[in-house]
Order: C-alpha cells, then sequence, then structure tokens
DNA sequence: GAATAAAATGAAAGCGCTTTCACGATTTTT
DNA sequence: AAAAATCGTGAAAGCGCTTTCATTTTATTC
C-alpha cells in the first residue's frame, strides 16, 4: 500500500527475498549486452554469438535470475500458463485428469490455470473468458457443454485441445476416449454371463459420453438378441445420488433385472448402495458394473467391475498435446482403447 | 507469431471477438477523462467527480471494457490471483476444499492458482517460487510439510492462509481443525457401543493430523479406563490400500478387535474391503469409523460412519480469511467443531 | 579490395494498467 | 478578502519484458 519507490528495488530488496527482484535489465548490465541480446538468448529467438551468450548464462546464473512471467505475458503474449476447463475440480474423475495435465505441464514449465464449468454452457464460456484475460497461451477444455461452434472460433485465437469430442479444425486437437466401445463391453460382459435384463443407468442425457455408452449398450443387446427393453434404462446425472435414486425407482415399479450397467462408477457406488438397502447382494443376485475405474472401484464392497478409462492418461496426452500444437508440432496421440476390468461385482446369472 | 501492428487492435479485433481488445485507454477516450481517472474509478482508489464517474462507467458497459489482470499485475501489483498451494490436485478431500476455495474466490472476482505440493516440502518450497513469480496476491497452504518458519517468512511478503496447524504471525492466519476432539469422539463413539478392543489405523506418523487423532483415541480409552495396547494401533499413509493392508496385517497377527477407527475414510474404505475379504460383517462383527466425511462415505457399502470435517467449508473459509487479510481486515472465522455422523457401519458389540 | 548481402546487436517503442507528481479549482481558515 | 489547506484531475513515468527497426559487423562475391 505504502510502497515507495524513491530507489528502485530497495524496499522490494527486503521483503521479497530471494529471487524476484533481479531484473532482465540487470543482467543485460552485468553481461554488458543489450537487454534484447538477453531476452533472445533467453527465448531463443534468434542467433546470438557464443561468447555473449556465455557472459549472458553466467549472469545469469551469477543473479539468479528468473524471467517475470507477468512481464512477459504483457509484453511479449507467451505466459506459460495453459488454462484447462474443467466440469468439477472435485469431481474424482476429473481430478485425475487434472493431474496428469499438471504433471506434464510442470515438466515443461508450464503452469496451469483450473476453472470449473460446471456443467454449464454459459458459465464456461465465462470460463474462457477468463481464461482468455488472463492470457493464457493455450486451453484444455475437459468435456463440457460448449458447443463446437465456440470451440473452433476459440482455436482461431489460441491453440485448443479438448476432450470427450471428435473435432477437427486449424488450432484444434481432439482426444476422444470410445465410450461406445466401453458401453458395448461393458454390456457384453454381462450376456456373457448369462444376464438377459440388464439395466442401464444412464448420465445426464444431453451428454455425448452417456449417449454413447447408451449406444453401446443397446449395439451389445442387439448382438445378442435381446430386445431393447425402454423400462430398462433409468436416468441419472453422474453422481452417486441418482444411482441409488434410479435402484429405488427401479425396485419399487418392480422391475425385474440380474444386472445393472452404470454409465459411471459413481453412479455404480450408489446403485450398489441402493441395492443393498432392498436386501440384494452384489454379485449374487444383481451383477453390478460401471464405467471409468475410478481408483475407488478397487475398494468398493465388493470390487467393483468397470470400463477402465484412465482420466490420468487423459490428462497426460491433453497436456502433450497442446504443447504440441504449441510447439507447431502436430499432436499424434491417442487415448487408449476401452478395458474391462472384471472384479467381484459381476458373476453369472445365479441359477435358483 | 506474425503480429502485424501497423495498425494497432485492428488484426486483433479481428481474432480476438468480444472483449478483450477493448482498452482501458479507450475508455478513457470515449468518457473524455484521463486513463488516469478511469483506473481510479475502476479501483476506487481516490474519489472522483459523480459525473465523471457516470460517462465511464457508461463507456465501460458501452465498449464492454474487461480489466486486463495481467497489466495490473505488471504496473501496480494486484493479479487478482491467489496461490493455493495444495498437496494432490485429485485427492478427494482436498478437491472440495478446493471447490470452496474457487466458489468464494470467484465471488470476488479473484482466480486461484493451483499447485501441488505432494507432501514434499522441498516440492512445496518450489510452489512458493512458483507462485511468487506469477505475482499471486496473497496465497493459501492447504497443510503440507513447509515448516511453520518458511511460512511466517512468506507472510511478510504477501497474505498468507495455513490450514491443519495454529500458527500466528502477522500476515498470517491459521486455520484449524479440532483433529483431537475428532479423534476423541469417534473413539468415545465405538466405547459407548460397547467396544474395547478398538483398532486405530494411523495415518502418516509424522503428520500432525494424524498424531492429534491418535491422542484423541488415547484420551477416549484413558477417560474409559481402557489401556491403550499398542499392537492396536496400525499405521497407514490416508490412503485406501493401507486401510486394507492394516487389516490384513492385523489378521494375520491372530490381533483380536471388534471395531476399527481410521484416521480418515479413504483407509477406512480399505478397511472395510479387507475386512469383507476376511468374512468379517461391518457391523455386525466389526464396527467401523472413518475421519473427514467425504461424501463417498454415505455411499459405501455399508454407509460408513465418520468425524465431519467438512472440507467445502474449510475451503470457504480459507478463501474468505484470505480476502480478508488482503482486505486489511482482520479474519475471524474458525473451522466448525468435528461432529459425529453415525450411520450403518457402527454397531453395538454383537453378543454371541 | 571494393561493393553488396547477410548477421548480430542495440535503441527504443510499446504491452495495458497503476501511481506519483504537480497544477488548477474549491473550500476552509483567520 | 487574502492565505492556506483540500480536492479532483491529467500528464507522465514506469512495471519487466518482447519486438521492430535501424545500425553496426562480418561474411560473400566479382
Amino acid at each position: 500500500m505504502k510502497k515507495k519507490s524513491l530507489e528502485p528495488g530497495t524496499s522490494r530488496l527486503r521483503s521479497q527475498q530471494s529471487s524476484q527482484v533481479v531484473t532482465l535489465d540487470m543482467v543485460a548490465k552485468m553481461a554488458g549486452v543489450s537487454p534484447s541480446t538477453v531476452s533472445r538468448i533467453l527465448n531463443g529467438s534468434a542467433v546470438v554469438s557464443e561468447a555473449k551468450r556465455e557472459s549472458v548464462d553466467i549472469a545469469v546464473a551469477t543473479l539468479g535470475f528468473v524471467p517475470n512471467p507477468v512481464a512477459r505475458g504483457l509484453a511479449g503474449g507467451r505466459t506459460l500458463s495453459i488454462g484447462v476447463i474443467t466440469q468439477a475440480i472435485d469431481s474424482p474423475f476429473y481430478g485425475l485428469a487434472l493431474r496428469g495435465i499438471e504433471q506434464e505441464l510442470d515438466r515443461a514449465g508450464y503452469s496451469a490455470l483450473y476453472v470449473s464449468g460446471h456443467w454449464d454452457a454459459k458459465e464456461e464460456a465465462k470460463c474462457i473468458d477468463v481464461l482468455r484475460s488472463r492470457r493464457v497461451d493455450a486451453m484444455i477444455v475437459l468435456s463440457g457443454r460448449l458447443s463446437d461452434q465456440v470451440l473452433k472460433t476459440c482455436a482461431k485465437t489460441m491453440p485448443v485441445v479438448v476432450t470427450g469430442r471428435s473435432l477437427s479444425a486449424p488450432g484444434l486437437f481432439s482426444l476422444n476416449f470410445d465410450s461406445f466401445e466401453g458401453g458395448r463391453l461393458a454390456t457384453q460382459h454381462l450376456i456373457d454371463l448369462g444376464h438377459r435384463r440388464i439395466v442401464f443407468i444412464s448420465g445426464v442425457t444431453n451428454h455425448p459420453d452417456a449417449a454413447e455408452r447408451l449406444r453401446g449398450y443397446r449395439a451389445a443387446l442387439a448382438l445378442a438378441g435381446i430386445s431393447y427393453d425402454p423400462v430398462l434404462v433409468a436416468s441419472g446425472d453422474f453422481r452417486e445420488e441418482s444411482g441409488l435414486r434410479a435402484v429405488n425407482q427401479l425396485i419399487a415399479k418392480g422391475q425385474k433385472f440380474t444386472a445393472i450397467f452404470a454409465a459411471n462408477d459413481q453412479m455404480a457406488f450408489g446403485a450398489a448402495l441402493g441395492l443393498n438397502r432392498h436386501g440384494l447382494r452384489v454379485p449374487h443376485d444383481v451383477s453390478l458394473i460401471g464405467f471409468d475405474d475410478l481408483p475407488m472401484a478397487m475398494y468398493a464392497v465388493p470390487p467393483l467391475s468397470s470400463v477402465h478409462e484412465s482420466a490420468y492418461e487423459l490428462g497426460c496426452l491433453a497436456a502433450i498435446s497442446v504443447l504440441q500444437l504449441l510447439n507447431g508440432t502436430k499432436p499424434s496421440g491417442s487415448v487408449p482403447a476401452p478395458r474391462l476390468v472384471v472384479r467381484e461385482s459381476s458373476g453369472p446369472v445365479a441359477t435358483n
């Protein structure tokens, strides 16, 4: 508040301790070159004679100079920060992705700026504004409800990596998990175990992943010659509570079924509780399979069968891709194929 | 890369769409005042005549002006961003706290910059450097291993709010949860149910929270006249796997017990699985209680009794406090007292 | 070796905003 | 009514770095 800048730097020197206070100009002075040259060396933006490079390197090391990302952002553009639009910072699934992103970005000297869109296009749009005003160099959008158009437009301004959809545009790279195949796999597994009346607890209905998983479910059913029965499809919202509610409603309506496929693990956990509440044992009375294979799935009672979708790898991949985009390279990675993880929540149909 | 600034703004106008391009100077011009005045109005940093204020307000609204935080950060200091040192971005417990922080900060127009320390003092120190270089206005440190001294020093530079310890220093505010009381409460509950041989699965041993919870456990035991038996204390690391392992080892060693108190819910989940693996039913054969009351606890099978510690509220509180600190107000909030949440995983000792 | 092209470098102009400084306009004081 | 204190305001100097532009060096060519 009462910063007196009489002797530039003096007051700061006292308070800010180490680093921070040493500026590029000081480096330039010490190395006996112009600030421009130092900048060029730091950014590799031009060829500089070996002699100067060396003396600058020494000055940087001696002074312990660390470029100020804020100034950099204002002047040049690059802030070495990547905006990440996630849907909920506390989601177990996306949390894992964030960890992957953080790790890969950190390794490259970038920082992430996380903002949560809460599955709301308007909020997500606001997130974009925030990120833009913060001058992020690029963006990673984890699923969400933003229209493809908005994303494409955004990609004109800066590199964008989006997960959960397949989209192609200049400056835009998409990483999509094969939810259809995952849904098919899970359902097929239940069918293989002899189940015929299989409940599907869907995610938010207008969510592409939910739709794809449902499509996979129907495809597996069709292949096995089991007719699709809409009463066995319950709607959910990807959270535990909705899984519980779905089971309660199904049972209240007197529906008969021997297996449940939940569109994500969280709903499967809720469903497991619902079944338990009604005295139905998993997997003896009802088999249960989830989707995502959250770390927790392994520790559910009984351990939950699921379709493995590594959010962590997804995050790593997204980060690597965005770095490549920034770097001018064409990203090439792709999300690993879905893989069935059979644990103890799914078993053969009881024969009694 | 090939930004031609011949006609300032022109090329940007095309690409960056809405906002962003309109600068404070444009507002000043439109309102017929100097940039200084606009700045003063925006920041409330001086009294300005009502007439000018109005015309500036109009100009801001008309142009859709949004101040550039980067420029602001460079010029004035304030970046409207708060650094948050968390331990793992994907921790279910801290994730909740982050949500609280995000929400409160967002409401005040601040953004959060999350960095993960991974329970490592060195990494956390690096985090501080990153945050400092990014010119955050203040910092929230969620637990962690940083020494009190480092934190105090840090607080000389900028406001700091730290959770998980009680510390007092200028510019430093701490928010501590009463882990001792929580541990006492949980243990007391089990004792009240008639349990005598109560296992305690500890968290990382040198973690203050873990130590406090153990202390609470011992206090409750002492109060009930039950002698403390070290063989009933298993070490863990706050993760599911360690809860499972603890139970396995206890049983392998032939220890007898009728209840388990895990120092956090995650380890309790692991323990539940361990018990299940050995054919022990919860709560019929062994009662189980966790700590934290994660959202998942409600959906465990059976729903887990726990000590409620709202990470979400903690986050909100931390954010509010840091804002107050920034604002010159003395933060006054404190973390709600621990509260026992009895669900179905704890019950009376079986009488057979 | 003079003329020309290419490379390396420095000076200086910003990036968009804050803040000090100084000056004219009011208001208060005696 | 003159002098002093107060207030509102604009001009201008940065914040620390990048980047264009012009200049100096050095390498090439005939």
